[in-house]
This record gives structure tokens, C-alpha cells and sequence, in this order.
DNA sequence: TGTTTCGTACGAAAGTTATCCTACCTTTGA
DNA sequence: TCAAAGGTAGGATAACTTTCGTACGAAACA
């Protein structure tokens, strides 16, 4: 059954956008110079990369922003969950043939996964039952 | 506390990459000409882009190639399992602060997660209850 | 008021990814 | 045996991503 034989999809944040949707989600509507101290914290980046990242982002409409004043107060169009669904399931699509379970399996098995994690998972789980 | 000031980690295979690395995972080692056929199954790709992405693969580490014979072979370097580790380790940082918990609550909770993907979910957290 | 600081806009450039054309070699079989 | 089929190698290219230099306007303030 072949379908979509003509182009991959690729309507997906790139690194370098997910890395301020990521400040944008945790702080919430921000101004370039906010979003680049943050990012500074972590790795270098020249503030004009930033600016131009974002402003791409505002046309690609991953971004809308407020330039009312003169320091444009940038937003996410859409809300972090929204996103993160998308991104998981992808995720999901691609590596595990779109079975959340065989992803959550490797996740109980992946060594990265802390103890406290499984707990987490668990009492999760417990409350489901309910 | 900054670490890794100078550039973004990129060790990780690209999309192409990845769909190449599905078939040699499922099927074993093989030739350009089985890969491709297996992609062209579901989307249109030339050959000869499906052997250069395979010959990068390998120049890069991530594939190996058996030339004895003229159609060469091309084996992951890497056991799937471990790729896939990589990459679920990198997602839950990057999207879920590093917490698998976080991942799973939004698996429990996503539209696309099936009934049978949960049931099956809760089989492997009572299996692991003893 | 003029200079410094801080902001946006624009464009160039470098790096990466993905694709495919062309050349050429080996095998196959009519 | 020689033409066709099928293989690899290498380079060109286009699209995308990421980064940053330069220009210039607004605001702050000495």
C-alpha cells in the first residue's frame, strides 16, 4: 500500500527552534534579549541569531508576536502540548511503528531511567487502575 | 552551571538516515538495491540517492559494508536497541527535562495512544509490580 | 543635544541534508 | 563476444538550517 510517494512530511521544529520554543513554553511570552540570556546560559549564541531564528519562526507561524511595543514580545502559536503530541507521536510513528507500548517498555528498560522515574511510572499506572 | 559552550551535540542519525536504518533493522544486512526497493514501497527515492545515503552511513561510522562480493553488503555498526536508546534518551531530554515519567503520562494521556497500547501498557506495569 | 545603548531588519555566508546525473566497471546472456 | 543490465563512485546541486555582520532607528542619559 503505497501512499505519500512524492515528499517526507516535514512540518516539525527544528533544533534550534525547539530550543526557544523551550524557553518561550517554561517563562512564557518573552522578548529576544530574554530568550537569548537563557540560551546563553547553556551555549554560545550571537544575539542576531536569536533575533533571526525568531523571526523565522514568525513566518513560518510557529511564532506570532506583539509589536506594539518596540521590544517585540514574541508567543508560541501553539501550546505546548499540542506541540510535544505531535512531536511524540512521531516519535512513536517512526521508532516504534506506533506502538506507545513498545516505546514505554524501553523506557522501563533504558538504563538512563532513574529509580525514582519507574516509582513515578508506577504510582502512575496504580492510579490508572482506578 | 554552563558545559558545552561551543555547539550543539549532532551525533544522531538524520531522518534519512533513520528510514535506511528501519529496513537493515528488520530485515538484516543487505544490499543498496533491497533498501531501496523496501523505500521505494512506501515513497519515490532513486537508487543511486538511496547508495549515496548508504555510502555517507558508512564513511560516517554508522554503517558497515561487506565488499567481498561486487553488491556489497551494509550492516548496522550499532545494535538497534542501543540507537534506539540514544535517541529515546535524547527526546526525553530535550522534551521532558530528562524525566520518563513526564514521557509516559503524556503517552497515557495522548488521543493517539490506543486502548489495546494502554492495556498492554498496564499488563507490563502489573509484570513488573513482582 | 549629542552620544551611547539597545532594539529590529536585511542580507550574506557557511554548514548540513537529500537528491540525482554522469561516468565507468562488472556480470550476464543472446 | 559484445551489448544490455546492474553495480559502485564521485560530483553537482538545491533546499534548508543556522549563524552572524552590517545598517539603521529609537530610547536613555550625561
Amino acid at each position: 500500500m503505497k501512499q505519500n510517494k512524492s515528499a517526507l512530511p516535514i512540518p516539525e521544529p527544528t533544533r534550534a527552534e525547539l530550543e526557544i520554543l523551550q524557553v518561550l513554553w517554561e517563562f512564557g511570552p518573552s522578548t529576544v534579549r530574554f530568550v537569548n540570556d537563557k540560551l546563553n546560559e547553556q551555549r554560545d549564541v550571537n544575539y542576531t541569531s536569536t533575533l533571526k531564528q525568531m523571526q523565522i519562526m514568525a513566518e513560518k507561524g510557529i511564532l506570532k508576536r506583539d509589536e506594539s511595543q518596540m521590544k517585540h514580545i514574541y508567543i508560541p502559536v501553539d501550546a505546548e502540548q499540542k506541540t510535544k503530541d505531535q512531536l511524540l507521536s512521531r516519535f512513536v510513528n517512526t521508532l516504534y511503528k506506533g506502538s506507545a507500548s513498545s516505546l514505554v517498555m524501553q523506557v522501563l528498560g533504558n538504563a538512563d531511567t532513574s529509580k525514582e522515574d519507574l516509582e513515578s511510572i508506577k504510582e502512575l499506572l496504580k492510579k490508572l487502575e482506578k
